[in-house]
DNA sequence: GTCGACAAGAGGTACGTACCTCAGATACTC
DNA sequence: GAGTATCTGAGGTACGTACCTCTTGTCGAC
């Protein structure tokens, strides 16, 4: 009852075990039509490949990088906890892995970094980068130097990478639109901040924003992006600006890193208590100001999911396995203060 | 570099491999001394056992139950999907699933099938029960036979039970509680239906919707609960009777099973896209009346999860393996009509 | 001092798969 | 029909762990 193994394979298709071994792992010195004989037989039984099994007689190590800007926003050092801790997890059975930081604001800098790899060394990548043809190209040479290649948490659709982990930022624009709409009024303003507008994520978050608020929400007003360049003195000049001038402003929508000077300026200003705020990513600090009602609503994509998830299609590229799309499909979670786990 | 086996262990501790798996397995045989001696060493050069080669030698196969309604509602349904595809996948591997439905409504019924379980032939169940003393003494018995054993969904706090998979349900209806005082205007009044409030989770959705209602938005009236005990007919009588008495009304909170019914009545009513509904448990009806704006949000816990979770926690429980609760913690989901994927 | 009980060592086989070698069979070429 | 290239079979070892047997060592009791 027990599922079956290369020798069931081997006597269903009246070959030896040595064929069926040549048959599985794609070695030369077997005629079609005896190939033929041993998938039909594979499939007759529904034999699957005891992975583990195979790895252990493979010895086989999985060499994975992270590939992750190295600006210090409490972002990325959420998710390098969660890195951590996926290594200390059994997760990280017979995974090495590495962690490379990148200068995000200078796309050459990127570059040299990725040619740097030393590929031979690797069994596969995540990224997370923006999107410049630079990048797509150094993507293609590791994918063809044999990598797995995945995309975390902001896509570069057009390069060769393997697959992306992450939210749909369009649909994640939208629900903090539809948020935004339902907890203000009928009318108002609503400032949008981002770091850089530059960046695909923060572009499609605004798409999606804007595209609820005008069909859904008509009497709204969203203002022009507002962006930080990772300065936060620049933030809060530029917000504090924002604010005196507007009086009408009823929502800010924070759509990327920078919320400690965005949420410093806000108080500042003295309005903070009057303004709904919606912003990206859970950290101690957003959580925080759930907590104390400073933030309505976190946007928020799990860094534990993100993570585990990135290692498991990394290792099914690697083995040629199919990825199971309804666990890896991250979910774009909403984090009020009553659900903050 | 690569992780220490059992015979790194024997070399450290200077005894023989037999003594270093007498130890490992708690064999008798061994002096406390030598056993001390072999934990230093274990300890020293960080030894983790490797899972699946042990399971491979020990041919293991994990037997697990799941125990769940036999009331064919929309959510059973998706969660038994779920479990097909979990069963499908890898994650399945070495793991025997069984389903086991069981009349939910008699409480002598369920004591019957769960004294009925030929535990000789199980490692471990998942259980999803309502809360009766009889139930607990049932689990004190299965885990004196030496089962795993998991609530899911809702918890049976003081059985014997190793673990609980599902949301904390006091702060699901704390959530749902903000969500509505947050879309409904400054006064209204809010109508409560639950299939059944003698099971746990509608109990602590109540009291956590409650609490929030009367401290946050004190304008807002909750009126009592309306049960329907998983009758359509009698959840249009009572809630069209609701509605025809309550100009007022403003939001309805669904908290369990019987959202088609439901809906059914308040579009009878001709007041729906007035109301703001919340309701429990995304299944292809809640979806669609998300995506019709007939439901403003669904408070949802990922049935993919819930069963992932539960195998891992079973598997861990069975192997004496610690759990890692960051990756099984089941978080409150909130989906509006723009994340639903 | 010999016995028995217990502790520890030495060595084996097995799990399902990978990968190797060598021998034997079959098909193809001239 | 001999020679050659290609295919297939049989058998082995290895991976890390479990579990088995048989032997040797040690200790204390009588």
């Amino acid at each position: 009852m027990s599922r079956p193994t290369v020798h069931d394979i081997a006597k269903e298709a009246g070959v030896s075990l040595a064929t069926v071994d040549r048959v599985l792992n794609a070695r030369p010195g077997v005629r079609d039509q005896t190939i033929a004989k041993v998938q039909a037989a594979i499939d007759r039984i529904g034999y699957v490949r005891d992975t583990f099994a195979a790895n252990l007689a493979r010895q086989r190590q999985y060499r994975f990088a992270f590939i992750l800007p190295a600006a210090p926003s409490q972002f990325a050092r959420t998710l390098k906890d969660a890195l951590k801790e996926a290594y200390a997890s059994q997760l990280a059975d017979r995974v090495l892995l590495k962690t490379i930081d990148i200068p995000t604001q200078d796309p050459h800098a990127i570059v040299r970094s990725l040619r740097g790899l030393n590929t031979s060394a690797l069994d596969g990548v995540a990224i997370m980068a923006p999107e410049t043809p630079q990048v797509r190209d150094a993507i293609a040479r590791l994918k063809d130097e044999g990598l797995a290649v995945v995309t975390l948490i902001s896509d570069l659709p057009n390069s060769r990478r393997d697959h992306f982990i992450g939210i749909n930022n369009v649909a994640a624009g939208r629900t903090a639109g539809q948020l935004m709409g339902n907890f203000l009024g009928p009318d108002g303003e609503i400032l949008i901040v981002s770091n850089s507008m530059r960046s695909r994520d923060s572009l499609e978050r605004r798409l999606g924003f804007d595209d609820v608020i005008a069909s859904d929400f008509p009497g709204l007003t969203v203002l022009p992006s507002v962006e930080s360049y990772d300065d936060p003195q620049r933030m809060e000049r530029v917000v504090g600006a924002v604010i005196a001038a507007r009086p009408a402003l009823a929502g800010v929508y924070s759509m990327g890193a920078g919320n400690t000077s965005l949420l410093a300026a806000l108080r500042e200003s003295g309005r903070l208590k009057d303004l709904t705020v919606i912003a990206h990513e859970l950290t101690p600090m957003t959580r925080r100001c759930l907590q104390e009602n400073e933030i309505a609503a976190v946007i928020n994509q799990n860094v534990g999911h993100l993570v585990r998830s990135s290692l498991r299609v990394l290792r099914s590229i690697c083995d040629d396995l199919p990825i199971y799309e309804s666990q890896e499909r991250v979910r774009i979670e909403i984090m009020m203060r009553e659900n903050l786990d």
